[in-house]
Parts: structure tokens; C-alpha cells; sequence
DNA sequence: CTGAAAGCGCTTACAG
DNA sequence: CTGAAAGCGCTTACAG
């Protein structure tokens, strides 16, 4: 690998003169020379070496993107769409600001941690938190800025990307209200206190009691994840006696699930069972009928994602970022009007 | 952050004390310097700092992820089910041997090149190339050994994991003739000379000719691409005066748009037209009719790429590695028997 | 078993 | 505008 100093040998100046011109400093190279030292570099394609930059600046331009491993099964979270999705615009976007993304799908934070303190990490992007105590202790111990996505703690100061979805789950149950159920069951992982599930869970109830309407604790689902979780909790439905008319899920592969399970036994969709998804990722499209879901714009959460960590990055001593993107429903074939 | 010489001064010792238990010199250290030494560095959390490792060992530990952008519009493979599933399953693997992974898609070579040569990376793992020139710079130009996914050149060394493409071909379009079907047709990305999607196609024509069936070019889909290409695909079929009752598909989510575009037109799904997929990856199992495709073990492929590359890196005299996975058919319900 | 010194490839004050 | 020197955090011969 050619060295800075084989450049300048080649070119009859110091190093520093070469260092001088790779970082564009013109006020103190003569434009003659920094032609000479630019063709030599061109000639030779030298690169600067970023670990050696990296030891003097204290700024490796490295981001390190945390992805947590839930289950002992998973052997990655790239299966899941939505982070497939994610990870690779904000992949792109880094990129284009100059930065370098270095993957870590951790199960324990010091995992995590030990990755950003051995390469200096310029700062971590977190997608899909789920374990509260290690996102926190990531949070509160990383010593370069941390970006959440997903996930936000009143009380600690974090920055964060989240979605409105409180709102999310109400406008997917009112969607289903004004299509003329009544009946509707709520489909998602665990509702715990912090989680995004929960506030979709709230605005779930929201709309209910709108219309005088109390959620029934036996139409209502946690735990159960992804496709398959969608496939048993169709299951479970299509056996009980009283059945809701709809469902509201909080993931797209959950209504898929759903939808399968009834089409394996027979039943019609939408006819006898109406769902609407969340997050309107790939398999929305791909399935028949198409998913009605909530749609989040997966590029504007990146992005902000994005500047968020640049901006904590140039400026660290603001302590605290949030936003909070809207969400909106696209109105597929999974829901079909309920005569009443 | 916390360096070797601090926690040489706080232990006592010099700073190659130090590296040495870091590095578990034991032979260079004695039992109970270490022991006061490990405590030090584990009160402190300290880590070494990588930057400065890689600067004078000439080893990175970092592994490029190569993932090439073919149009204009992708934000990113990542969306590609397949490159998710096979990219988290890589990072995961690589982690486990004690490697970094950094992330990088590109268009031009040199985009791919640069960042290895900036992290002096140990190596690279391609994803899914495409084209051809791009990929072969790569490879020929890339100081550090390299490993390609799903392609290989015969005119050059080259390190590469495939599958046995051809026979993939041939089971799928052989299950379609058991089943009763003599109209098939072929529907993938461009067939060109060195593609995998060639070699399917081959396995395609041997299993037609073994009955005696020439392929039917008009029924020879090339092109078009993912769930979109698979719509247009079933849109034209629909529409033709003769059509095939069976389709051999490159990839599942071609073969998913081909059956939502007759189910989309009331046309029935597998009685108007079978299909079969490639892959087997998550919307295989998400659609209705589940998906009779082509599984690879994506799980394996991961690991041979991996040992691949840490076999390439550690004996760099070996030029070339070759491995050929094996290809299974799964049956599901896109298709269906033809009583002739 | 332990240490002082040189050096990896670069940047940053400090002189001239 | 240009250069010599120190130093980033570590490891590696080389002495003792």
C-alpha cells in the first residue's frame, strides 16, 4: 500500500505539503505543487489511510449501526422487512455524508459497546430497540452520540426517531369503525409501558371508546410475533366461538399471518376476516389481497435518522432530539365494508 | 478513553507489560503481573483501540460487504429479502469469528475498492454482482483477497461460493412435466452468458428436451425484475391467445407478481397457471398459494463465503476456492396437476 | 520476566 | 508557502 511518504519522496516535498493537499488546505500549498502532489496521487490511487487518520483526529467516521438479536433463533434481524429496509437507506445516506457504517447485531449492550470503543465510533444509530435495560445502558454509556429509532424514555436524555403511533393505531381502527366493525381485535407483540406497541394499543382504545366501545381482553394479542405469530393468533380466531370481524396489527407479517390461517381453513378474506397492517413494507404488496396498513415513510425516518446523528455529532452539547413522524393509511383489499 | 499507558502507569509496568496480557503473551509475563494488570483493564472497560492495532499489524479485521446498486431508483438491496436474509446470516458469522463488517453499496468499483483500501479491509464479500466488469475489477484490483456470492468466471482467479444453478433449473421445470404440464415458460432478469440465471435457464431447456419440448421464446420472459417484473409478467401472459400453463421463475418475487396479476384479473392461482420460485426466502411462505420453489440453504452459503474468506485471508498463497452448493425443490401450492 | 525505543501512516502546531 | 518534529495508541524486535 503506497504511503503519504512515498508521494512526497516522488514529489520532492514533505508530507506535510501532502497532507496539506489531500485536506484541501490551499491557503498553505502553492497551487503549482498541489497540482504536481494531486497527479501523483491520482497516478499511484492512493488512498489516505483512515485508521491512521482516525488515531490522530479522534473522529474515525465510523457509525456503528446496533442491530439487537431478539430470540435465540435469530440469527438476524435482516429477515424483518421493515429493518432490511431501514438499514439499507440509512446505509446509503451515511454513506453519502462521508461517513462508513460498520453492522453489530449485539444480544448483550457491552457488545455493542466494546465495538464503538474499539473503533472509536463516531456515534450508533439504534434500530428496533426491544430490551429497555440495554438500550438504555447503550444510551447512558456510550461515550460517542447514540440515535434510537423506535424508541424513546422520558426520563432520560436520548435522541430518537419515532413515529406518531398512538395515531398510527387510531386511524387504522377508525378505518375499520367507519367501514361498519364493531367486532375488532388488536394484534401485536407484548404491550408493555414503553413500547411503541403500546401507544398504537392506546390509540386502538382511543378510537374505540369513540364509539362507546370497551376492547375486549379476549381479542387482544401480545407476544406473538411475525408471520408465524399472525398464523397461530388466525388459528386461535378462526376457532373461537365469537370471533371479531377485523384486526388491527402491528406489523405487516402479523396480518399476513392472519389472513393465511383463515385462507388455509377456508374462510374468506376479507370477507370474514378484515386486518390492517402496519408499516407497509414489501410483503403488503406481495400478498392477496394486497394489505390495507398503515404506511410510515421509511425514507424520511432515515433520513432524519441520519441528520440526527450528524447534528449530534457537530454538536454535542445539545442533549436531547426528538421527532416525530406522521403516519398515514393506504387503503388496500384487506378490509372489506361491513353491512350493519 | 483509557489507553495502554495509563493503565500501565495505574499497574505499574511499562506499556509492552501491558500489550502483552492484552495480547496473552503469558509466556512474557509473569502470572502475577497479568493478574494486577487484567484487573486494571477490566475496572477501566478499557479496550484497545483498533485503529492504532490495524496501523501496525497490517490487519483490519474488517471485512468490506460489498453490495452493488444496479438501478438508478434502489436505495438499496437490502430491500431484497434475499440480500437481507444472506447479509444478516454473514455479519453474524463474521462477528463470531472475531471479525468487523462494514457495509458498503456501491456502483462504481472504485467506490468498493477505496473503502478497502481506506480501512485497509482484510477482504471483501460480494453480494449478488451484476455486472460483470464492475465485478471482475473488483476482484482483479483488490489487494485483499476477495469472495463472490452467486458468480464466478472461468477466465480468472477467483474465489467464489454458487449454487448448482442448472440443476435448480432443471428440478423445477422437471417437477412442472411430472405434474402434466408441456407449456412452460421462463421468467427472470436478463440470460446473459455468465449470469446464474443462464445456467437456470440451461436446466430449464435439458428438462424440456428430455421430453422432447423445444422452449417457447415467446413464453421467455428476460428483464424484468422482483414482485413489479413478476406483475408485468402475469399481465402479459394474461393477455396472450396461447399461453403457458406453467411458469419457471428466477426468483420467488417474480413469481409472486406473476400470481397476484391473475388473481388480480379473477384468473384462478394455481389453475391457470402454475409457478414455481427460487430461493425459498420469507415470501415463499407469505402468499397464498404458498410457493413451491427452489430452496438453497441460505444458512450454509453464509457459512462457506465466511470460511471462504477467512481461508483466503489466512492462506493467501491458495488462488483460487471454489464451492457449488446443492439446490432442493419444495413443494407448496402453486401448482397443480394437469389431468392430460 | 521486564523495559526503552522505534515505528505503523498520518496531522498538527511551531518555525522559518 | 514549506519543512522538521512531536505525537495519536499501539506492537515488535532488541537489550538486559
Amino acid at each position: 500500500m503506497i504511503t503519504i511518504k512515498e508521494i512526497a519522496a516522488e514529489a520532492g516535498v514533505s508530507v506535510m505539503t501532502v497532507s496539506n493537499v489531500i485536506n484541501n488546505k490551499t491557503s498553505k500549498v502553492s497551487k503549482k505543487t498541489a497540482e504536481r502532489v494531486r497527479e501523483i496521487i491520482e497516478k499511484h490511487h492512493y488512498e489516505p489511510n483512515m485508521a491512521a487518520r482516525s488515531l490522530i483526529s479522534k473522529a474515525s467516521h465510523i457509525i456503528a449501526l446496533l442491530l439487537p438479536l431478539w430470540h435465540e433463533t435469530a440469527d438476524s434481524l435482516l429477515l424483518d422487512p421493515y429493518v432490511g429496509q431501514l438499514v439499507g437507506l440509512v446505509e446509503t445516506l451515511l454513506r453519502e455524508k462521508g461517513y462508513y457504517v460498520m453492522l453489530c447485531s449485539f444480544k448483550e449492550a457491552d457488545q455493542a459497546l466494546t465495538l464503538m470503543r474499539t473503533w472509536q465510533a463516531d456515534g450508533a444509530i439504534m434500530v428496533i430497540p426491544h430490551e429497555d435495560e440495554i438500550t438504555r445502558r447503550i444510551v447512558r454509556r456510550s461515550a460517542a452520540p447514540t440515535v434510537v429509532i423506535d424508541r424513546v424514555y422520558e426520563d432520560m436524555e436520548m435522541n430518537s426517531v419515532c413515529l406518531n403511533d398512538q395515531k398510527g393505531g387510531y386511524i387504522s381502527t377508525k378505518h375499520l369503525l367507519d367501514m361498519g366493525h364493531r367486532d375488532i381485535g388488536f394484534a401485536g407483540p407484548t404491550i408493555d409501558d414503553s413500547s411503541v406497541i403500546h401507544d398504537r394499543y392506546l390509540g386502538y382504545c382511543d378510537a374505540l371508546a369513540e364509539q362507546g366501545i370497551a376492547p375486549n381482553r379476549a381479542w387482544t394479542f401480545d407476544a406473538y410475533f411475525h408471520q408465524e405469530g399472525g398464523e397461530i393468533i388466525g388459528g386461535l380466531l378462526a376457532g373461537m366461538q365469537r370471533r371479531p370481524t377485523a384486526m388491527v396489527c402491528t406489523e405487516d407479517l402479523i396480518a399476513c399471518g392472519i389472513l393465511r390461517a383463515y385462507q388455509a381453513r377456508g374462510m374468506r378474506t376479507p370477507g370474514d376476516i378484515s386486518v390492517v397492517g402496519f408499516d407497509d413494507t414489501l410483503p403488503s404488496r406481495l400478498i392477496s389481497p394486497a394489505l390495507t396498513t398503515v404506511k410510515q415513510d421509511m425514507y424520511r425516518k432515515a433520513v432524519c435518522a441520519v441528520e440526527m446523528m450528524i447534528d449530534a455529532i457537530e454538536n454535542p452539547e445539545k442533549k436531547q432530539r426528538h421527532v416525530m413522524l406522521d403516519v398515514a393509511l393506504v387503503e388496500r383489499d384487506s378490509v372489506c365494508r361491513l353491512n350493519g
